[in-house]
Parts: structure tokens; sequence; C-alpha cells
DNA sequence: ACTAGTGTATTAGCCTTCTATTACACTATA
DNA sequence: TATAGTGTAATAGAAGGCTAATACACTAGT
């Protein structure tokens, strides 16, 4: 996995994990990986995965039992807030970076779209 | 200002600085303020301001005149360029979170449209 | 020439993040 | 009951970023 050396490593690994889950890679009840194969996996320490994971646990995203591993909440309504709660959070970041640019809402949906477009070409090339 | 503190201030600070320029608070071949000045401003130490400024003027946004100030360039194709650069790296990294979550490039923009509709109505509030 | 205003450089110290290492605590199962 | 698999805790050290303080170098105007 890549990191942002800009960010904390700890602090993507939550971020990653916010998306398993809200892409349903990760269901609830699932159990993740281990702590020492997440630390292989994403060629980080251990602590810093236990930092992250620490982080999830008191936000109720994951529930820790010790000796068995960490498990996904079975709690859906906490799943849910999390899903609306970083889109939204994507979308706002993005809202105000392009409002900070001078850009009109209106006109933010035509730069979009383009941008889309320009992608498009692109996978096909 | 505020800064988020998952990401390093003189970082921040080359962003505002590119913004400032893009939506042209600052015209090529003004002068920036001292920089004891702006570290007053931004409440941060000079040594970060300068940080963020040799960057500025190794990629030729801006141009150190010892004694006199900083100085934006008058070279507009930089500028220009810079504009492009900035507005672009905003979508794609918005494209790319969305993404990674599993919106399809068509419902970034109903998404987007939605969560404007709610800026808007919040605004009104 | 002096002085005020400017950029630049250096040092020391603090804090956070990350790593490496070791140890401990609990669970399941052979 | 031993052992393998798991989470948790604690320490020490390296690296980066920020601050504070001081000093130096150049420019412009008096």
């Amino acid at each position: 996995m890549e990191f942002d050396d800009k960010i904390p490593i700890y602090y993507q690994i939550k971020q990653y994990i916010y998306q398993e889950i809200i892409v349903n890679h990760l269901a609830p009840g699932d159990k993740l990986p281990a702590v020492r194969q997440l630390a292989l996996t994403l060629t980080v320490n251990v602590n810093t995965i236990q930092r992250a994971l620490s982080e999830l646990i008191n936000e109720g995203i994951l529930e820790s039992k010790r000796g068995r591993g960490n498990f996904v909440t079975t709690d859906v309504a906490t799943l849910t807030d999390l899903k609306h709660r970083v889109v939204e959070e994507q979308l706002a970041l993005m809202y105000d970076r392009l409002a900070d640019l001078q850009i009109a809402p209106e006109d933010m949906v035509a730069y979009l779209t383009d941008y889309i477009a320009k992608r498009k070409e692109q996978a096909q090339a």
C-alpha cells in the first residue's frame, strides 16, 4: 500500500479501513486480519496498526476480543452513519477547495463533468 | 488562519499562496508581505514561512530579491500552468476518493449536485 | 554613513510519528 | 496442559516539523 508522506500513516490506515467497510469488503461481524499480518501486508510496524485500530475501537467501528481478534461491529446503525459521514466529508472537502479557488457551485458540476470525460478518454488510450 | 494538524504547516502555506495567486489576490510581479509580517499574520515561525517560500522559489512561482522582498514571478506561462495544475489536482483527488468508495463516475455528478443543493439550503438557514 | 526594512542561515530544544524489540495476557485446540 | 494464535503494553531511538533566538547579508532612503 502506498502512503502519502504528508499524512500520518496510522491515519491513512484508519481511512483505508473505513473504505473497506463502506464498500463491504468487511461486513458487520467480520474478523479482521491479525495485527501482525496487517503489519506485514501494509509493511508498517505493529504499533502503527495498533494505533489505527485502537482509535477505530474507540469510535465503535471495531470491537476487540483479546486472544481472538478484531471484528467489525455488528451495530449496523454505526456503520450506516459511517458511510454517510465519510462520503459527505469527501464532498465537503472538494466543495470547499474549489470554492477557495473561486469556482462557483454551478461551475463545479461542469468542471467535474469535463474531468470525468477526460478520464474516460485516458482510460481508453 | 486555521491549519489541519495532520498536514505540515509549511505545506498548507504553499497551497494558500497558490490559491492567492490563482484567484489573483497576488498578480504577476506583486510583492509579497515581508516574511516577518507573514509570520505574524499566520501566527507561525519565520522559519516555517521561509520553508514554504523557498520551495515556491524553487518551483519558479516566486522570485526572491534579497533586501527587497519576495515577488510573484512575471512569467505568465508558469502561472497559468499552476492554475491548471492545482484545479486538476483537486478534481483528481475527489475523483479518486469517490472511486475508492465505489461510486461510479456518472453517480459522482449526482452526488455533487445533491450536495450543492444541501449547502444552498444551509446557507439560507 | 547610518538606519530601517528586507531575505537568509544556524543552532538548540520540543513534540509527534514511526520503528524495533521485548514482554505480557488471553483464547482455542491438539 | 502445552502450544500456536491472537491482542496489548512499554521502552528506546531515529526522523521530521515547529518554535525561539540570534546573527548575518543586502537594499533603499535619509
